[in-house]
DNA sequence: CCCGGAACTGACCCCTTGTCAGTAACCTGT
DNA sequence: ACAGGTTACTGACAAGGGGTCAGTTCCGGG
């Protein structure tokens, strides 16, 4: 068949690496999610963006559902690094924990929109929806074992169940993140850390 | 459930009233989620179970988000119903918010399927987005005002702003319930009360 | 300069959605 | 009991997204 566009040779995007399509990709993703929700971003309108056909796309994910997978273990090692100061050490400054918190509502005010589209996105694709539980479950675990060993030091009553606890925290600063960093109107960082910490330090350890 | 074959011969429906074919569809909705998550729940398939053509899901609600919105409502009345001892009462007694807590969860034990599809679906569709967070706003003022009563009454620190502490509980409720008794395996009833009235009393009363 | 492989695309079929014109069943009133 | 109007229902259609594949353009190394 007569292809059209090419012979002349203007504007259009060059073949490159598989690698630079890839970032191209991701990066018209994240800008995309920014003004729209989850269920508005489809291939061919992701595409679009980029200058290439739709079925470029799946030469780079096996569908959309994946590609949000990409973007949920990126967004996993910011936070990861964020919660540093209460979850990976052994420090039991009192502070540490809202240390922690601001980390995390630090990066949602950076990628809130990303964390909101994983969010929305993972009951639609068991993959996906699998991706999000493991998350999560790492975040209740690690928590969870920071409250046993404080329940060890005496710090927080033994008699809370580390795991349902954490995992009913962690649930809850989830959700309060999606919903206040997840579109472009953004919640106050403060008012939203203030919260959190109120719960968190009542809950744990009866203390504002 | 039932599909009432024609007396005459002809294996087909028989033609019956507005009202009992929208129940039809509804119960075999609610029947569908005990075993599918929301994501399956076509208009196509939804159909075939009630014995009817497609297009005649279109005849009681202009699409499958609708029919959603519609099991919403009816849920919130049941769990309007269930909360009542601590929000719309002045009953003063420790035990209140524990009976309303118990009271939601009992609901979920019987229609968490439809909590969850709610919940899951709401990211989907405008409409049923809106009337997702309508419901959920509806809870945090009804718990805002109470906290603000009770503050009144030196029970709970004035220093809690009302509506934010509000709007977290409902929110990790609102997980809690469509992860624990969104599917037929559900979670432990007492175990899930437990962990959610130990974060209310100790975040709202400091106390156990 | 040409050839092998990587990047990319047009075109195809699948499925679901929402609509509409048309048919089948029911319900009067006479 | 049957004509007519009303309601319940259906087959068939167009629109749109998803995933795939055969085939093309393009780049870089001999």
């Amino acid at each position: 068949m007569v292809t059209s566009k090419n012979s002349t040779g203007h504007g259009r995007l060059r073949h490159q690496s598989a690698d630079q399509a890839r970032g191209t990709i991701i990066d018209a993703a994240i800008e995309f999610l920014w003004d729209h929700p989850v269920r508005e971003l489809t291939a061919g309108e992701l595409m679009r963006k980029t200058g290439l056909s739709r079925p470029a796309f799946y030469q780079y994910f096996s569908n959309v559902p994946e590609l949000i997978r990409t973007l949920l273990s990126d967004l996993q090692v910011e936070m990861v690094a964020a919660s540093g100061p209460w979850l990976n050490s052994n420090d039991e400054r009192a502070t540490a924990l809202e240390e922690s918190l601001a980390g995390v509502i630090e990066v949602c005010v950076r990628r809130g929109p990303l964390f909101r589209a994983v969010f929305e996105a993972a009951p639609q694709d068991p993959e996906l929806e699998q991706a999000w539980s493991d998350f999560m479950h790492r975040w209740d675990g690690a928590v969870a074992s920071r409250i046993v060993a404080e329940q060890g030091l005496g710090l927080i009553d033994p008699k809370l169940d580390p795991l349902a606890i954490a995992h009913a925290l962690n649930a809850m600063d989830a959700i309060l993140l999606v919903q206040g960093f997840g579109r472009r109107d953004q919640a106050n960082p403060k008012s939203t850390l203030r919260t959190l910490h109120t719960i968190w330090m009542r809950t744990l350890y009866n203390a504002e």
